[in-house]
DNA sequence: TGCTCTGGATTACAGTTGTAAGTTAATGTT
DNA sequence: AACATTAACTTACAACTGTAATCCAGAGCA
């Protein structure tokens, strides 16, 4: 059985990846963390935190003056879940054009592709 | 030059589809491809194909009593700016998580992995 | 001990999205 | 010609998003 999972909004997933890396955490190491990837003021980095607790996807204790807060879904099974919504939204869960399209996004590099293929060759084995 | 694509929401996408699959059409053509495979009132759909034309991702003329509808955007194009966004927000843009991730949310067919490893080897030389 | 600074909580506010119903104008039916 | 149907246009409305500013309470400073 699968848990629901919260959705996620775009910005706000800037903020887990930022909690995913490293938690405990406080909003301050947050917002450390984040200024130099993103234009968000404190105060707005502060609000996503805030909603993200609210939706259950972060919890936090209070740790001295401040709070330290917490993942309580994995990165694992929200990339999971985005991964399926993204690839029937968009290519109707095909997987091959998806790649192809990939490509075009952005080339692969050598070793990219040498570790594709080996993904490939395991997954196609065991089965 | 890139001309700057429309945002096109969840379920706008499954209204792009429909118009991208067959064009011009009508909006009641609309609403009976997309009857069989989601729970919207034709009234719904409308708002959502009036939208699209708000945004510029589709246009119309007037055809008879009616309006038919034509992409102003292309399938490609839009497809494209998705799975930059998707694969840079969920995955920071590394492409080899991605696709084992992919994996654990379908398995893919044998077929499907046949091709996929054709893409590979064609992209992998070229270049 | 009063003042300042800092982090958290509360409030703001417009734009987007999902989900439609109501209103109007034209079309086709008797 | 009056009426019924239908397509389009207008309006509704709450939840979610992006983007903060303001307010408040406790902590450290003078």
């Amino acid at each position: 059985m699968q848990k629901k999972l919260p959705k996620i909004s775009d910005a706000e997933w800037q903020v887990m990846k930022a909690i995913w890396a490293r938690h405990p955490i406080s909003a301050s190491e947050i917002t450390e963390a984040l200024t130099p990837v993103s234009p968000w003021k404190p105060k707005t980095i502060l609000t996503m935190v805030n909603r993200l607790v609210a939706k259950g996807a972060i919890g936090y204790r209070q740790k001295g003056r401040a709070n330290e807060y917490f993942p309580l879904v994995s990165e694992e099974e929200c990339t999971r879940a985005e991964s399926r919504s993204f690839l029937d939204r968009v290519y109707g869960g095909a997987i091959t054009p998806m790649l192809s399209q990939l490509f075009e996004v952005r080339p692969f590099s050598r070793q990219e592709i040498e570790e594709l293929k080996n993904i490939l060759d395991r997954k196609g084995k065991k089965p």
